[in-house]
DNA sequence: CAAAATTATTATATATATAAAATATTTCAG
DNA sequence: CTGAAATATTTTATATATATAATAATTTTG
């Protein structure tokens, strides 16, 4: 029998700190079922909205989002904050705007200190419009969500923020 | 001082179910929240797969999600079966599919007893590529998911099982 | 059986999306 | 101070997306 010395007892700590990150197969196996639920559920949520939205207030959901960023920023956001808030890309927010300012919900600005610089802002006419577009919002996810208990929807956001956090620091 | 009578009994009844059922203003806002915490983490991890398929396959992710169900299946689907699976519009598979015919990854097969259906299926190159994907796939999620217990994802499919039933029943 | 309703798919118009290139402007290195 | 690198946005090409209309085929009805 050989004796305990220190370069065994690192390969089992190496050991056993590889098993605890690097999962079993059946880890991988329902990550996968944990994601397509995730999907699923999202995207049940997701298309509701967006003909909830379409049919009570002719606005897309992508539009209502960006609403939702500079109501939440409250204050000018240049296409760049908006576009990493957002998490979509910059040529997407240019077509966005494009129809926001048709529309007339929104306006850009350009900066005085650097002319590469666009500030959007919210106008008279898309705030007013946007308070009832997000109170209509918050009580159609109260009544979407409606099986869940206060307990259930903490425990979610608690694992979803861990997830998110998780597969944020991949790569 | 009013005696107890079955009228109050059931006015008594009604309210409680009514506050159980029509939640409080807490719980629209709490509603709000678990979407967005949801939206976001579903959203960094579909941004994600969507690169590492991308750079690895050249292949877009709806184009994945299709190959996917096809090879679920196990047997050549519709459109409109694929269509529902996916919870994406008609319009929009005709061309993901246009895509993968011309990729050769999948094939149109009129129906014998019914004219107006395609069946989609495979081709064997298809098979052979997916197989290939959904294997680096699966690991992908494990990895973007290992901070998470398989205690954990149990509690997270089941939250999501429940918000996505609880979202489907709405109107 | 013939007209009407239904079903399956595709076509069209418009709005997101992305990646990558182009443009304009600012900052920085030497 | 000048050219190179960096930054902010738009443009381009392509691929999803939706809603709606059109087309084609089947089923239902009277």
């Amino acid at each position: 029998m050989m004796p305990p010395c220190a370069v065994q007892a690192y390969l089992i700590i190496m050991k056993t700190k590889e098993i605890s990150q690097a999962p079993t197969a059946g880890h991988s196996k329902e990550s996968l079922r944990t994601w397509l639920r995730m999907l699923s559920c999202e995207t049940v949520i997701e298309q509701q909205l967006r003909t909830l939205l379409r049919q009570n207030f002719a606005v897309t959901l992508p539009q209502f989002d960006v609403l939702s960023e500079l109501e939440r920023a409250g204050e000018p956001m240049t296409m760049s904050q908006l576009s990493k808030e957002l998490m979509v890309s910059n040529g997407n927010v240019t077509g966005v705007i494009d129809r926001l300012e048709k529309t007339g919900f929104a306006r850009r600005v350009r900066s005085e200190h650097d002319r590469r610089v666009q500030f959007i802002e919210l106008t008279t006419k898309g705030r007013k419009e946007f308070d009832k577009m997000a109170t209509q919002h918050e009580r159609w996810l109260g009544d979407l969500l409606s099986d869940l208990s206060l307990t259930e929807m903490g425990k979610l956001q608690e694992l979803l923020l861990k997830t998110r956090q998780s597969a944020v620091e991949y790569k």
